[in-house]
This record gives C-alpha cells, sequence and structure tokens, in this order.
DNA sequence: ACATAAACATACCAATTAGTATGTTGCAAA
DNA sequence: TTTGCAACATACTAATTGGTATGTTTATGT
C-alpha cells in the first residue's frame, strides 16, 4: 500500500469510529483530522467534500468490517438454521469493535441518514441489498437439502431477519447486553418455527 | 391554556416535527425559532438548555403523539392477536404525522442519543417500558382467555414484538411503503404461529 | 392605579463548522 | 539535474452554533 493509499485509509478508520458513535453529521472533519496525523489539506486532497466521504465509508470500511462475519458463517454447516443462528450471533457478539451500546454503523447511517440523502441511501441499501441475498441462498439451500418447505418466500424471510438485526440493535441500546441474550432465545425460536 | 403554556407547546411541536426529520442534534435551536413565532428569550424562558427541552420533547410529545395509537387498539377485541396486530398496522399506516421516509421519532431518537446522554436514554426507556407493559398486558389477557398456552413468555414477546417495530421503521427507511406491506404479512404469520 | 414578577425581546459572544486559497514538499520521469 | 505533478500543509473565511446579558412588555393580585 502507497503512502497516499495508507494516509486515505487512515482517515477512513478514524471517521469510522467517530462517526459509529457520534453519527455522521455530529463528527465533524476537524473531529476526524484532531485524532490523526492527517491535514485538512489532505483530507480535501482524498476526497471532495464530506458526504463524499461518507459515501466511500460506506462502500469499504463498511464492506471490510461486517462482510467477513457473514461469510464465515453462511455455507459452514449443513443446517442453514444453525448458519444463520451463527452469522447473528457472531454480528451481536463477537465483532471486535461494535458495542451493544452504540449498535451497528450500518444500522446507525440508515437511520441518520437514508431520508437526508439520496446518495447515503442508495449506497446503504446496496449494501443491505448484499447481504439479503447472502441470507436468502442460505435459506434456499436449506429448501433445496429439504430442511425448509418448498412455500416458504426466501427473500421474504431473509429481509425479516435484517429486519430483526435491526431491530435488536436499536433495542439494545436501551436495555443492554441482556437483551442480546434474550434476543437470541427468540430468535433460535424463530428459525425452528419455519418448517 | 395559558399565553405562557402555548408559547411552550409551540416551541415543543415545532421542535418534534425537526427533530423527527433531522435528527436531535442537527437541529439547532436557531432552526426551531425560525419557523415560529417565538424567540430565543422565550425559548430560554421555558427551558433551561436544549438538552432539557429535548427530554420534555420525549416525556410529552412523544406521550400525546404515540400512546393514542396503543391505547385504540389494545383490549378492543376479543382476540389479543388482532388487537396487537391492529396496533402495528394503526403505528405504521394511520399516524397523522409519521412517514415511511422518516420512521418513528422515538425509534430514531434511541438511535441517536441512547448511547450519548444518559438522561435521554432514561427517559426514553422509560417511554418504552409503558408500552411494553401494555403488550405484555394484552398477551397475559390472551393467555388468562385460552388464546395463547402459559408456556409463553409474555414480556418476551411483547419486547420481541417492539424490536421488530423498531426493524421495520428502519427497514422502510431503505426500501419504502411496499416493504410496510410485506413485513405486516410476516408479521401476521408470527402472531398465528404463537399457540 | 400600581407594584412586581412572569413572560418575553434583542443584541451579543466565543467556539465550531465545512470548505477554500495558497502555499510547500517529495518523488519519478525526462 | 531539472521539471512537473501528486500529496500534502497552513492559514484563512463566512456561516452557524448554544448560550448569555440585559433589556422591555404584559398580566395579575392588591
Amino acid at each position: 500500500m502507497s503512502k497516499a493509499q495508507a494516509t486515505r485509509s487512515d482517515i477512513l478508520r478514524r471517521a469510522m469510529e467517530l462517526i459509529y458513535k457520534q453519527g455522521f453529521q455530529s463528527t465533524s472533519i476537524d473531529d476526524i483530522l484532531a485524532t490523526t496525523q492527517v491535514t485538512k489539506g489532505a483530507f480535501y486532497y482524498h476526497f471532495k467534500n464530506k458526504e463524499e466521504m461518507g459515501i466511500a465509508l460506506i462502500e469499504e470500511a463498511m464492506h471490510t468490517e461486517i462482510w467477513p462475519d457473514i461469510q464465515n458463517s453462511l455455507s459452514t454447516s449443513p443446517n442453514f438454521r444453525d448458519n444463520i443462528y451463527k452469522m447473528m450471533d457472531k454480528l451481536l457478539f463477537k465483532h471486535p469493535f461494535m458495542t451493544v451500546e452504540h449498535g451497528c454503523p450500518a444500522v446507525n447511517l440508515i437511520q441518520e441518514m437514508a431520508p437526508l440523502n439520496e446518495a447515503f441511501r442508495v449506497a446503504l441499501k446496496k449494501s443491505l441489498n448484499k447481504w439479503e441475498r447472502a441470507i436468502e441462498a442460505e435459506i434456499m439451500r436449506g429448501q433445496e437439502t429439504g430442511q425448509l418447505g418448498l412455500s416458504h418466500d426466501a427473500k421474504q424471510i431473509a429481509l425479516h431477519i435484517i429486519t430483526l438485526y435491526h431491530g435488536v440493535r436499536n433495542m439494545g441500546k436501551l436495555f443492554g447486553k441482556p437483551y442480546y441474550v434474550s434476543f437470541l432465545r427468540e430468535f433460535r425460536q424463530y428459525l425452528d418455527s419455519l418448517n
């Protein structure tokens, strides 16, 4: 990685941390620069403006942070229910920097920015669609191997699972980690109720 | 209502609108004043600071906006499933100022402010607990009338329903009203799967 | 009618904001 | 070695921010 690429990556990493904790609009560029070796000139060399940096964040950082957990879970065991459950468990409990307190950066950004900025909405939707298709594929694999009836709509279930993830990430902010635990129980029951 | 109370109420109503659409941190006091007949002196006569106004918003406006929909649905029909379904339907489709685009003000505020401000977290949690208990009571009524097995944990189900509401409000920001429709179908199935 | 406090109105301030203008440095090709 | 551009660095600006200081008006009890 060239020095310039490293600078760009430093900006994005630090921006990710701060935006995750404070929100996009409330994180100033000076905030990001203050805790980095980067100056304002460097920032505006790499990004046209704050918005473009946010979009880059979604497309790059987001992708390298959350996607691995998903791919490490799905299609690993023959039982599709176990895989989806493991995916949820990993996202909620095993991620290196996501906390119950601050939730999930993708969920947060959707909440904050989707209504305000079309470019954000498109980038976030694209990112979520990828996840949805991965879950959908796992469910269809379950159907093909006879673990799940063909009458179920795989896409609808996939979206429902993502909806649950969004919900639990928000509820966790109020009720803390114990709610994650009780949610996972309910989630397991939901998966088993699909027959 | 005295003139002073009307002023205070004007501030809160307009603040609600703006905070709902832009978020708490990104709504400035000048924003609120600009579209009201209220001056800064009046604002700071009624509220110590922006934070205190936000707390008042949660406790008052929130309560008069969302609570009626809940009480108008629960305990109206003998079938507890119908009532809970109706509550969800009303909240999602029938509310006078909530839109799919901007979601639910309570959900938004939890997302944004719960990790940043303890007073907000407490006020929001209190507000949500009230809702949770109302749903829980409805479920227990269902158990007492033999519509639902006693082995179910009413509180856990109530929290799960609220989790779903949080999730769908967020997902709606990306996928629009059609997703609400498909979610409601899935929600009906979930309610019926509880036996 | 008048005192007194409640309910405002206006002018201001220091800090912060996104963004720009104008530099400088370092390295790679000629 | 010099030229040229990529990759920064520094200093600045106009606008916006939450909050305050210091007034004026309005209602209300006596």
